[in-house]
DNA sequence: GTTAGCACTCTTTTATAACGAGTGCTAAAT
DNA sequence: ATTTAGCACTCGTTATAAAAGAGTGCTAAC
């Protein structure tokens, strides 16, 4: 569809586009070693360019931009997978240096480094707690109203939440009752558990404790999981050296919307499985207009755990981002595998 | 040492100029129905408190605007504690109308909730668990090299650690291990609790338990509390809305301080109890030259827990925040020690 | 098919002037 | 002895115009 002239001088200004953030000519274009044709040709095919969509001006004589058509184009076809920078790798691989143990902390230092890397915003989801199993239900009274439901998975992770005590309730009883819903309960992922507390657990509970069932829904309610996987961040402020975000109304906009974790949370969570890449108005989110994300998911074997994101603006280093989430997420799911694989 | 009309004149100045955030000449003074003279007495009046270094110039013909020495003079001397906002009231009083259970929530509810009310940023500390004394420890190995330990205090505060068991361990042993420091530690506040273990548990377990101590250590050192407190913000684009961070680099070097988790711990956490008003330079870190920051402390009976604070620019509605803290500080304390004094 | 040349467009920069809000000072009024 | 009216002056802001510069589209020559 494009010849290869028109594919040369596309990805030229992309990429010089990316660098500079300034609209591209044709005579800067024609002083690049590798294009070899007077601006006049180069015009002649940036006009051709524009009409088929792929590069827009900001003005009637202004240089060309890329599109969203464009970057879309310039994502699905003329990326090659490139080699990534050794500087870089180091970085990712400095993650893993230390021994960490809580898959969290990992994440958490995961989008720290991603946002220093890139300059841009990083945003990790995860890991996902669903399918965990249910390793141990502790119940810890405080005093005679209240007490603290905590549970453990077979990755470590701790939930709790504190809830009311059924009034005459006495310690033997939180004892059995404990002891039953660990029996029944252990192994089981944590999706699962409240429909099975209900199902299976509650018949056995009846016949051995008084007034199990306020208790039982005090804790079931409690253990209403899953809790949202959490969100982290890195970077938030790296967009405000963005030139494009040199307006107060965007960048406030932007920023208000990254705040806003429930939003974020859905628009990070619906990507499918592997590397997404979403530009401008393909987020459906006016905030992000002027932004991409692109996600990359990580698992455990293969069971997908989260995400991890990086929001840049269109004109994004789409190569080298790209690169770094599909390494990290590679690395990070190859730790974690053998972190929580080997139990 | 001022006269009365300076006073006023002063006062007037310093309620438009926040009220506007525009320099304030003596004309538009002398148009205030407050005020009875003219403007060529206003101009003497303001060139002599210009010249005691309440006020300031942004060059030489414009109005004038209060000098950080005037904000000090205006919160220390002018400011007659203010009745608050019926509105005011009731957004606060929103904060406890549901029965919230964990302090954690509550906190986080109440620097949404000062955000919104102000339009500034919300800074919440705490709660402090320095104090909080041990309920109870738990101990949930995962598998045959790690284990979490997991630490209840008797507000419901949880915090959980995972660590590496000793080679050969036998759940036996964990288990005696986990009684004894119950037995022992219960009812220790957490910052003791590090110096306690060795001084006073060691020594027992090493009777009872082969190879104690290298798990011993492990789990002193996951449980070297206290864990920073956490802290809670609200409106962190707040700062975005006010003109004085109409401008990059201001604004870019605020939010970048803010997310720096860190320093912020720092700045809030060294205010003393009751309000506090640091304003401009005084909060010694560049990026907060512009702005003021009011801290106010709650806390559990006579037992300090942590701060609520209200970052904004130094043209800040001093009143009405100051109000706001104080009201919010008080209820929170009242709220806090119902719930928790009870035991 | 390619390219040199040129008129034209539109933004950015620079210069200049006009405006207006505000001051400080002097001299008159109270 | 204050207070105030009056006025010259300052300086930022706005408006206008002109010049510069980067780039385009089109035509005609190569």
């Amino acid at each position: 569809m494009l010849s290869d002239r028109q594919l040369l001088i596309f990805q030229v200004i992309v990429d010089d586009f990316i660098r500079s953030a300034q609209p591209v000519g044709s005579r800067s274009l024609s002083k690049k070693e590798e294009i070899q044709f007077s601006s006049a040709t180069i015009r002649n095919e940036m006009a051709d360019l524009e009409e088929l969509g792929f590069l827009e001006k900001t003005h009637t004589s202004s240089g060309r931009i890329p599109s969203e058509k464009g970057y879309r184009f310039y994502v699905d076809h003329l990326l090659s997978p490139q080699q990534l920078d050794a500087k870089d790798v180091d970085s990712v691989r400095s993650i893993f240096a230390e021994r960490i143990f809580e898959m969290e902390k990992l994440v958490q230092k995961s989008a720290k480094i991603l946002s220093e890397l890139t300059n841009y915003t990083s945003i990790v989801l995860g890991p996902a707690v669903r399918e965990n199993k249910l390793r141990r239900i502790q119940i810890v009274p405080l005093n005679n109203e209240a007490a603290i439901a905590i549970i453990v998975t077979d990755t470590g992770y701790v939930e709790n939440k504190m809830f009311h005590l059924p009034p005459g309730i006495d310690t033997g009883d939180i004892e059995k009752f404990v002891n039953i819903l660990n029996e029944r309960l252990t192994g089981v992922p944590l999706e699962e558990l409240n429909s099975k507390i209900y199902k299976e657990v509650a018949f056995v509970l009846s016949q051995h404790i008084r007034s199990y069932d306020a208790m039982l829904s005090s804790i079931a309610d409690s253990l209403k999981l899953p809790v949202n996987e959490r969100l982290f961040f890195g970077g938030k402020t790296n967009m405000l050296s963005q030139p494009e975000f040199h307006d107060f109304v965007k960048i406030k906009n932007l920023l208000t919307m990254i705040e806003h974790e429930e939003d974020m949370y859905d628009i990070i969570r619906q990507n499918p499985s592997g590397i997404n890449v979403k530009i401008g108005k393909e987020n459906g989110v006016s905030a992000m207009e002027d932004c991409s994300l692109i996600t990359a998911t990580y698992s455990i074997a293969s069971e997908q755990l989260g995400t991890i994101a990086i929001l840049g603006p269109t004109r994004m280093e789409y190569s080298r981002v790209i690169s770094l989430l599909q390494f990290l997420s590679t690395d990070l799911s190859t730790a974690l595998t053998k972190l929580y694989q080997s139990k």
